[in-house]
DNA sequence: GAAGGTACACAACTGTGAGTTGTGCACTAA
DNA sequence: TTAGTGCACAACTCACAGTTGTGTACCTTC
């Protein structure tokens, strides 16, 4: 690809062999494969040089494309200046949708998103460098942050029962987490000793609920099923969390109040860490970013900044 | 790069050597070629398989892009079902604007958008089928359209006076075309044969114009920078060409009325073309696109359907 | 804790093919 | 014609991708 783009833009096989440091009977060799792998001529042979064929003019841009991406590959892993590499606790949740605000803001800085085991997988990510932040629950019991990381609350994210059409509450325009009480709820792919863990743990302590975290993930199209089709069964999902499911499906998403439980999402990233996109992120997320610790909301005490 | 995904799908470095039909040995010889390129750790090995590492997610999506970018490649010239592949007169025109509207209704299309010489490559090239379709204007004199080509009126696009600041008809709201004689119209990379030079020597001879077709193209950048500093040239441009030119260098376009001239676009194609997406193409023309031979407008007689 | 199984890495060997030099042919310009 | 330019073909070399064979680490099972 980059032999052909090179006889493109200097118009010779000769010019492109000396921009490639080969001979140009490499170059006749390399387009010569290309035209008989692609079964297609790419080039006119003149005696003035090479011109594209209509095969080839239609190739061209895609030729670019290609070096273009391959780029921005070896970019995304290259130790020196890579994309700002930042953590999500999951896809379709409230963090990745503030990563996606900053990309519509800042389309220039080259963004990589991952989606890390939890929170100590994280923070030792952020500490080797790996990775240069973390949206996360903080700081979950028993697990001070390192001095060394920064942290900063940049988002409450209310959560909704979600139900199927033949539960008891699938009619209520909201319901309060004393209704709850009773009710299973159910959570599989909660991992003992994760921050999601141990928000449960602390809702469960504080208003008596009945929530089920066992059972291995089978994914979520698996549970949106089974909470489709189980009358006595439901569920919690962030508000901002995007369903893939067909939407006549019958799945109700009932807001919870008195209090609302939320979910504290928090920025973390090493205070070191000299990435220049890092500090726009930052500045983003605080101008963007609604307040947190609401009246009417209730998050782990862990989790309250003073 | 596929095996680097294969390993991801799979998960194994076996299995993935079965899906490409190579041992194991060889997969893992590739990884690890990858590996030494990248200057980066992509896998992590365990007993169960292999892992990816912080750096191997953020190697995956641009891994994934890079598979699907050589696809499309391979497809634009796949001589089966490729992309339909369209020749517009000139980017920034309004023919390759009609194919951005065409491309945002239909995106499931692929298309593949070339700029051929003149109308006789064109279709030659259509009726060799090395291309689908082509805007141009027809039928110039001397050379009426060949039996198996099919045409259709779809666009006739204004042409506005363009000068520099210090001209004398920089100020004018509009001009009419009699206000033009006398005036030097530049029109340079016009090259005699062609339809672009067929249109000008009609509109020459009608109005009594001066236009100097000569002297080489050097690009439109040398063009509107001559335009600019010279007061007394101005050039022809079309109403919806859209100029890369800083906003405040002072260039001024000026509507030309009584008559208006306009460029009259066809759409071109050979009739027993069985490409699929050509049909739509037609169809969404012939929905979107305005009448032409409006009143108060000039096209060349050649142009003229009746 | 021993035995067996699974999964990847290393070593040695082989053959393909990418690159090299040398040469020929087609076309252009003077 | 003649000289010059530009790409293709031929023969050769060697690097390396892929193969077989083997080693090692780790997990599972009894």
């Amino acid at each position: 690809m980059r032999t052909f783009v090179a006889v493109v833009d200097t118009g010779q096989f000769q010019d492109a062999a000396a921009d490639l440091s080969i001979t140009q009977q490499a170059v006749s060799k390399r387009i010569a494969g290309l035209e008989k792998n692609l079964a297609v001529r790419l080039f006119t042979r003149t005696a003035r040089g090479a011109r594209l064929t209509i095969d080839g003019q239609a190739f061209l841009p895609h030729a670019r494309e290609l070096l273009r991406v391959a780029e921005r590959a070896v970019a995304s892993v290259l130790p020196g200046s890579r994309p700002l590499r930042v953590d999500v606790i999951a896809s379709r949740t409230a963090a990745s949708g503030l990563m996606r605000g900053f990309h519509r803001v800042h389309p220039e800085i080259e963004l990589d998103v991952v989606m890390l085991f939890d929170v100590e997988t994280a923070l030792s990510a952020i500490r080797s460098g790996a990775i240069d932040a973390s949206f996360r629950a903080v700081a979950v019991p028993g697990r001070p942050l390192p001095e060394d990381i920064e942290s900063v609350r940049v988002l409450d994210e209310p959560l909704q029962l979600l139900t199927g059409p033949a539960h008891t509450l699938a009619g209520a325009r909201s319901v309060t987490v004393a209704q709850l009480a009773g009710h299973r709820i159910w959570m599989p792919g909660i991992v003992p000793g994760t921050e999601w863990a141990a928000y449960y743990d602390d809702l469960v302590a504080e208003f008596g609920l009945t929530i089920e975290a066992t059972g291995p993930n089978f994914g979520s199209d698996a549970l949106l099923d089974t909470i489709a089709d189980t009358p006595a069964l439901a569920t919690f999902m962030g508000e901002q969390t995007r369903l893939v499911w067909p939407a006549d499906h019958g799945l109700r998403r009932i807001p919870v109040t008195d209090p609302t439980p939320v979910y504290p999402h928090s920025l973390l990233w090493r205070r070191d860490n000299p990435h220049p996109a890092l500090a726009i992120l930052h500045a983003h997320l605080a101008a963007t970013v609604a307040s947190h610790d609401a009246a009417g909301t209730w998050a782990p005490g862990w989790a309250i900044q003073r």
